[in-house]
RNA sequence: GGGCGGUUAGCUCAGUUGGUAGAGCGCCACGUUUACACCGUGGAUGUCGGGAGUUCGAGCCUCUCACCGCCCACCA
């Protein structure tokens, strides 16, 4: 016997175990033979965190899927594991070692910071993979990967060397974003451009030699507006700081201002007098004229846009800051950015003698972060009058600052300022890789679930940058290149492959190094030839990898065969250039294939208010607290009924209390069906029951199941999951419970034998179609009640309804006789309270000239109808009695004789709100069809439905008209 | 600057080929019944953001305006 309530913190642990012990998730576990694959590979979660409610949403779908799959009989894989990434991980554990007080990972030294950060992954790992499966997640976990795992790190190394060979992956020295917070190199896509409150400074750069032109300003009609002798170039910036490493001054090529000067060259106002370095004007089309002074000063190694300028006219680009901010102990989270540097110069145009020759950074800068820099410049060019100034309000002359929004880059993870450097990193040719993977969405062999998410990838892909693939940090796939003596480059899997290229490629070649090398492996072994490449992979390198490096690649494994490509990848929008893109080009390029046909872009969670959940606002909600106390089922309800696509998900704490709700209905309803000793009956066959309830609901159930599949197939899973809700309640559990009562309850009979075996084969049913959305609950009930011990299967196996018409179609009379009940049960209830008749008081039900098949129908349904209309008597009449109230249910009129007990004038309103509305309807559908357009040119079936409606309606105003006379007569 | 999405009941949102609006929550009233008060029964509530157009007919298609989000982008 079940209790009154159902448990889930008492139930669900134990489901879960039974599963993995019946390995009910093993890929291919319960699949019929010869099924077809279906598999999804998990979004590997960080190994730094616990479950939010992204991982939430997003494996709750995937897992509704992959049960629904099993349930049809695939041969399911849900392929899971965990991602290193880089990064994330490697911040957390820094931060740990600073909470312990432990030494920094520097002083630890790599080998031993990377067995710390071993550990965290251990850790990690295992909590965040039991919080999925608190969450019910199906994964074939005996899979279980890891990206940095052997089998997964092999892939990464065969993949970076083949890109290598194939030219797609090349060094070289370029602009890159660096986070100065931790020291590395990231990629574009790492980077977030937030606008914030800046200055723009004007400074004059004065011409070399003392030299003087004549500036001319017009106006839009070519009039003189400014006239006046200058001996400088004004020009304007929003990183003063970086004005030592300008490398020129350009204006637009059609600017008139500075036509006198071009060519000529002009002095950086900062450093000491004697240092300061002459740059040349040049022109270029970049620089707006109508911006700020139409000069601008090119910075081409710590500004993207004065890289390419420097790039065009062949300006060097001097760099001013180190990579490593070194010790500054203050600690403070900003303080830490890259500091200004010993000169470095990175620029093909200048000779080593004119380098030296340079003192980029003057002595009282170094060592001054960025921002401190920037001050100090400033106060020192102002000091010196080579500001541009301008007049306050009482007439001084001050410094022109312009105070204006700015777009700055973050850091995704460190928000701190990023610094654009010019640095020798690794690049993969996304170009070339992004064509095919365009031209598989193209042609459909992938498609994007909203389809409109398919704009997004192309626009990206089509403006698709080098991807900056090498990160100065410890912790990830390292790179496999190793460095000769005198650079060059030996890419291979291992370090024996690269010494092998090594050693032939020096003594192949006659040279100085041809010696070095004879001698090293003479006198010291080969160990000294090379040296490896310091740097790892972006930890996106080998998520790339995912969809096959999981099935086994490069090894060609039976799981590779059978399941790739895979079928469905399930995430949110903000993956999509990071992750959703680079499989495509990873997965066409080594497996010549797709790596699934279908990307389900999910909506992103929010809070109820909206707002985006952050742990610095607080309004984070915990999914493992709402599991807590509402039931793993209970969430994932919500997260299926919240699934509408192409949305946010606002998620409210009452709805996952709703569902909690929901589930203690469906156990009370198989409760009270065990209370009725509904049992399934071998044999049962529900296209022939008799009864038309029976029938009936077993229609309403083959309708669900069709509704339940339609939407799964079409990842509406807000529409499946509303679909076996209002199944649930409102039919199986409001109307057929209800109106099976009386036969549950009368005397033994075949009727009575047929409504148990329904209840029983329904019920099971409904398990079976809410078992993806509410696992556990299912499960327990398909184990517990009615003679769990006989099931065939567990829940998780069992065989999902084949989506059919026939049993619907069986049911159609059923529907149109148990449909007129509850409509007649519906209407007794509305009018009873709307006359205020108490709700103790049994009434007197009178059919008023009823025809053979209602007085068939009302007989059948007597009972019922007494009972949950609280009816005293049923009786028959060809007239409404005096003083009786009237109920009109399709064609046919009830009276409840309620005399003495009726409001008049509550009836008299009642009568009248209905004739109303009538009236509005009839008016609405009279005038179009008398719109001679609407007849002509409308389809025949829509006209003769609105003629239907009418006839309807007007004989239901009839009705209404008498019954309102009736009612003066009484008053 | 470019692109995408949104604006429907008090709140959160559905509404799939155009046939005059739905759900959950909340609210109000009443609670008799061999499951369930995490319940039952009934009820109220919308010029579907504004305007124009196409159409016999528009929440849905077109244009336009307003407001709100998000993404991308180099204006010093």
């Amino acid at each position: 016997m079940l209790d009154k309530t159902y448990a889930p913190d008492e139930v669900e642990g134990r489901i879960y175990a039974d599963w993995e012990k019946a390995g009910a998730f093993a890929a291919g576990a319960g699949a019929q033979a010869g099924a077809r694959p279906y598999a999804i590979v998990i979004p590997p979660p960080n190994v730094t965190g616990s479950l939010h409610m992204g991982h939430a949403l997003n494996n709750t779908l995937q897992d509704i899927l992959v049960r629904w799959k099993r349930m049809q009989g695939f041969d399911v894989l849900w392929q899971p594991g965990t991602d290193h990434a880089g990064i994330a991980t490697q911040m957390v554990v820094e931060r740990e070692l600073a909470e312990e007080g432990n030494v920094d990972r520097r002083t630890m030294g790599r080998e031993a910071f990377i067995e710390r950060v071993w550990q965290q992954k251990e850790k990690s790992e295992a909590s965040i993979l039991g919080q999925l499966k608190r969450l019910g997640a199906s994964c074939d976990w005996s899979r279980t990967r890891f990206t940095m795992d052997e089998g997964l790190s092999a892939a990464v190394l065969k993949v970076f060397v083949e890109l290598y060979r194939a030219g797609l992956i090349y060094r070289g020295k370029r602009l890159v974003n660096w986070d100065p917070q931790f020291e590395t190199a990231i990629s574009d896509l790492e980077v977030e451009n937030v606008e914030v409150d800046g200055h723009m400074w004007h400074f004059k750069y004065p011409l070399a030699g003392g030299e003087t032109y004549e500036y001319v300003e017009k106006d839009d009609d070519g009039n003189v507006t400014l006239r006046e002798t200058r001996d400088y170039i004004s020009i304007a910036t929003t990183r003063p700081e970086t004005m030592l490493g300008d490398g020129a001054v350009a204006v637009h090529p059609s600017d008139e201002r500075y036509k006198p000067i071009v060519g000529k060259l002009c002095e950086i106002p900062v450093g000491p007098k004697q240092h300061r370095r002459l740059i040349p004007i040049i022109t270029d089309p970049y620089p707006d004229p109508d911006f700020g002074s139409g000069a601008v000063k090119i910075t081409g190694a710590h500004d993207f846009n004065d890289y390419a300028v420097a790039k065009r006219g062949g300006i060097p680009c001097y760099r001013l800051m180190d990579t490593r901010a070194g010790m500054r102990g203050d600690g403070a989270p900003y303080a830490q950015a890259a500091a200004l540097a010993q000169t470095i110069v990175e620029g093909a145009q200048m000779s080593e003698a004119e380098i030296d020759a340079i003192n980029l950074v003057p002595d009282e800068y170094r060592g001054l972060d960025r921002f401190e820099a920037r001050e100090r410049v400033v106060a020192d060019i102002t000091a010196e009058g080579l500001a541009v100034t301008t007049t306050d309000e009482e007439g001084n002359e001050v410094a022109l600052v312009e105070a204006r929004p700015i777009m700055q880059p973050f850091g995704d993870r460190s928000h701190v300022v990023i610094e654009p450097m010019l640095t020798d990193q690794w690049f993969v040719d996304a170009e070339a890789l992004a064509k095919p993977a365009m031209e598989a969405v193209r042609d459909g062999r992938t498609k994007f679930v909203p389809a409109a998410w398919d704009k997004t990838y192309f626009n990206w892909m089509e403006n698709i940058e080098p991807w900056c693939i090498s990160r100065q940090l410890w912790w990830g796939h390292r790179i496999p290149a190793w460095y000769g003596p005198d650079d060059e480059i030996f890419v291979a899997e291992d370090e024996e492959g690269a010494l092998d290229a090594a050693i032939q490629h020096y003594l192949a070649h006659e040279g100085p190094w041809k010696a070095w090398v004879e001698e090293r492996l003479e006198n010291y072994g080969p160990g000294d030839i090379l040296t490896r490449d310091e740097d790892v992979l972006d930890t996106w390198f080998s998520s790339a990898l995912w969809p096959f490096s999981t099935l086994g690649w490069p090894e060609g494994t039976a799981e590779l065969t059978r399941y790739y490509k895979t079928d469905v990848l399930s995430t949110a929008h903000d993956i999509i250039f990071f992750w959703v893109a680079r499989m495509m080009m990873m997965g066409l390029h080594f497996m010549d294939e797709v790596p699934f046909h279908t990307v389900y872009i999910h909506a992103l969670v929010r809070d109820e208010k909206g707002q985006k959940m952050s742990k610095s606002k607080g309004n984070v909600i915990d999914p493992l607290d709402l599991i807590d106390r509402f039931g793993a089922d209970a969430l994932r309800f919500t997260m299926a009924a919240l699934a509408a696509q192409g949305r946010d998900v606002k998620i409210a704490e009452s709805r996952v209390q709703g569902y909690r709700n929901f589930a203690t209905k469906l156990w009370n309803a198989c409760r009270f069906a065990e209370m009725n000793h509904c049992a399934r009956v071998d044999g049962f066959d529900p296209s022939l029951v008799n009864l038309p309830l029976n029938r009936w609901i077993i229609g309403e159930a083959a309708t669900t199941a069709a509704q339940v599949t339609e939407a799964l197939e079409a990842y509406r899973f807000n529409d499946a999951a509303s679909a076996i809700y209002r199944f649930i309640w409102n039919t199986y559990c409001d109307w057929f419970l209800e109106l099976a009562k009386p036969v549950l309850n009368g005397p033994d009979g075949a009727g009575k034998d047929e409504t148990r075996a329904t209840a029983a084969h329904v019920r099971d049913e409904m398990l079976i179609l809410l078992h993806p959305f509410m696992p556990f609950i299912s499960e327990e009930l398909w184990g517990r009640v009615d003679n769990a011990a006989a099931r065939e299967t567990m829940l998780v196996h069992a065989v999902w309804p084949e989506p059919g018409g026939v049993l619907t179609e069986l049911a159609s009379e059923a529907k149109t006789e148990i449909d007129w009940v509850i409509e007649l049960i519906s209407t007794i209830r509305s009018v009873r309270t709307e006359l205020n008749v108490p709700a103790g008081a049994k009434i007197d039900l009178v059919a008023v000239s009823a025809d053979e098949a209602s007085r068939h129908r009302l007989d059948r349904a007597e009972e019922a109808v007494m009972r949950l209309a609280r009816i005293e008597t049923v009786t028959h009449a060809n007239a409404v009695p005096e003083g009786a109230v009237q109920a009109v249910v399709g064609t046919d009129t009830f009276a409840l004789p309620l005399a003495g007990v009726v409001d008049v004038a509550a009836e008299r309103a009642r009568l009248g709100k209905e004739s109303d509305k009538l009236e509005k309807e009839i008016g609405g559908l009279e005038r179009k069809l008398a719109n001679e357009g609407f007849l002509s040119k409308a389809p025949e079936a829509v006209v003769e439905e609105q003629r239907e409606r009418l006839v309807e309606a007007q004989a239901m105003r009839a009705r209404l008209s008498d019954a309102i006379e009736r009612l003066s007569a009484l008053s």
